[in-house]
DNA sequence: ATGTTTATGTTATACTATAACGCAGGAGCG
DNA sequence: CGCTCCTGCGTTATAGTATAACATAAACAT
C-alpha cells in the first residue's frame, strides 16, 4: 500500500505523488471515466504538495502550461475530481487537495495545519461512526459528511510559533 | 434547561428562541460585551428559524429594518455573534445558523438536511473524542474543528422526494 | 462518415467576503 | 463642561470564490 505515511512525515514524494497518479489513472479507468490532459495535470498540481490550494492557485499553474485562463477550466476539472473520489474539498478554506487515499471508501477527516497550511487525511472511520451514531439519534440520514480540523502539524507544533 | 430537542421536532418556537435570546444576553452581559441593536436583530433573525441564513439573507433583512444595505453591516454583526459563541458558521453552504446552546462548552456538530435546509446542533463530544484521538496519532494540535452532515432531516426522508 | 456524447473554449456574471477610512456617540477624566 | 479615547457603525471600493450559458471541438460508436 503506497500511503501508510502520513502527509505530516518525511516520504519519498515523487514516489508518493507517481503512486498516487497511477492509482488513479487506475479507478478511472475501471469506471470508464478519461483523465483528459487537464484533469491530468490538475491531480499532478495537487499532488505536488500535501495541501490545499484555491481553485485559482491551481489555474495559474494550469496556464502556465498553456491551458486556458478562465476559471471554469479549472473548476470544471476539480469538480470532476472530486467526484471521482481523486480529490477533496477543504471547505474551510475553499480549497482543494489530492486524495491520498483514492478508492479506498473513506469519509475522511482532514488536518489541516494553520502556519505551514499541510493537509493530512487522517483515519477517520470512527469519527463517521460516532456521527453517524449523533444523526441516527435524531433520525437524520446523512449523505455527505465534512470533518476538518485546523490546528498545529507536528513540525509546526515544534516551531511553536505565533500565527 | 431550554433547548432539549432538536431542530427536527415540533417545539414551541417562540419560547425557544425567546429563551435562546434572553440566554445570550445574559452571557454578553457576564463578559462586558454589548447586544447593539444591528447584532441583537441579527441574532433575532437567526433564530426566527432552525436555518442557516448567508450573510446577504440577513442583510437583506436588517436592510428591510431600517439597517444600511451593505454588506459590513451584515458581516460584522455576524462576526461579533460568532465569536461570542452565539452564532456558528455553516462552512458547506458559506452561512450561519444561530447557536441553540450558548455558553455550553461545545465542538458542535451540525445536520443539515438538504431539502427544507433545516440545520440542528447534535449532541457531538463522542465525534469530538474520535477526531482528537485520530489528530493524536499523528501529533496534529486541533485548535478548531468543523463538523457538518449533509442529509435528509427526518420529515424530509420521510417524504422521500428527490433533491 | 455521420450522428451522438463528452469535454473544452469563452464570455459574462453571480455570489461571498473584506479592506480602509471617516463619523457618531458614550465613558472616563480633568 | 470640554477633552479624548474607544467602540461601533456608515460608506466606498474592491478582492476572492464560483457558476451559468452558449459555442466549438474532440472522441466514440456504429
Amino acid at each position: 500500500m503506497p500511503h501508510d505515511h502520513s502527509a505530516f512525515a518525511p516520504h519519498d514524494h515523487a514516489a508518493c505523488a507517481g503512486g498516487t497518479l497511477a492509482l488513479a489513472e487506475q479507478r478511472l479507468a475501471e469506471v470508464g471515466q478519461r483523465l483528459t490532459p487537464v484533469r491530468r495535470r490538475t491531480l499532478q498540481i495537487l499532488l505536488e504538495s500535501h495541501r490545499a490550494l484555491g481553485a485559482y492557485d491551481v489555474l495559474e499553474r494550469l496556464v502556465a502550461d498553456g491551458f486556458a485562463n478562465q476559471p471554469p477550466v479549472a473548476y470544471r476539472a476539480l469538480e470532476f475530481l472530486e467526484e471521482q473520489g481523486l480529490v477533496h474539498r477543504i471547505r474551510r478554506l475553499n480549497a482543494f487537495a489530492a486524495c491520498m487515499h483514492p478508492g479506498e471508501a473513506h469519509a475522511p477527516a482532514f488536518l489541516i495545519c494553520r502556519t505551514c497550511h499541510a493537509v493530512a487525511e487522517a483515519p477517520a472511520a470512527a469519527v463517521g461512526e460516532a456521527l453517524q451514531a449523533a444523526a441516527d439519534t435524531l433520525h437524520f440520514t446523512i449523505e455527505r459528511s465534512t470533518i476538518e480540523a485546523l490546528g498545529l502539524c507536528p513540525t509546526c507544533t515544534g516551531a511553536a510559533h505565533a500565527d
